[in-house]
DNA sequence: GCCAACGTTGGC
DNA sequence: GCCAACGTTGGC
């Protein structure tokens, strides 16, 4: 299995919603390489960070499971959301979205300070210069590292 | 609100 | 295919 981070603004959708919502399709991706995550690369079962971003403070809240496979992202099609494309068919649709489990809710969010406070977290993706990508790939002992510093409940399979 | 960094678009 | 202009992300 593989582990993975994903942002989303609290004040769209928070680990909060999620833990009421029980799982939600991931939907508004509007990014070819986070797309290609989801279609290629994610499957049922892995583990994700749930990452808040523009947030007070920004960093992980909690964590989420792929629950369900890359299928279209419905509002691509959808003349009144703001993430419509016209240029996408049904019958080949640009916009893709896995579904996402709710697992864990952190006490507390391990802030963005926190994880650059880490060392041993320097080589993540999410800390490196630059890096704007919702979807991201997380090394199994960055995952792990990250689960210590929230104190989770949740732990990585063996 | 600012702005650095990056992705996308479109003229040529 | 190049690259300038523009749009978006996201920390601060």
């Amino acid at each position: 299995m593989r582990f993975w981070l994903m942002k989303s603004e609290p004040d769209v959708f928070s680990i909060d919603d999620l833990a009421r919502a029980k799982q939600t399709g991931w939907d508004s991706v509007r990014n070819y390489q986070a797309r290609n995550s989801m279609r290629d690369d994610m499957a049922v079962g892995d583990l994700v960070l749930f990452y808040h971003s523009n947030a007070e403070p920004s960093g992980v809240a909690g964590v989420a499971k792929v629950v369900g496979p890359a299928i279209a992202d419905p509002t691509q099609f959808d003349p009144k959301s703001e993430y419509h494309d016209a240029r996408s068919a049904k019958a080949d649709p640009t916009w893709l979205m896995v579904t996402v489990g709710f697992v864990e809710r952190f006490d507390d969010v391990v802030s963005l300070a926190a994880l650059k406070a880490e060392r041993s977290l320097a080589g993540m993706p999410l800390l490196q210069k630059g890096q704007r990508l919702s979807v991201m790939e997380v090394s199994k002992a960055h995952f792990a590292r990250v689960l210590k510093l929230a104190k989770a409940k949740t732990t990585v399979p063996a």
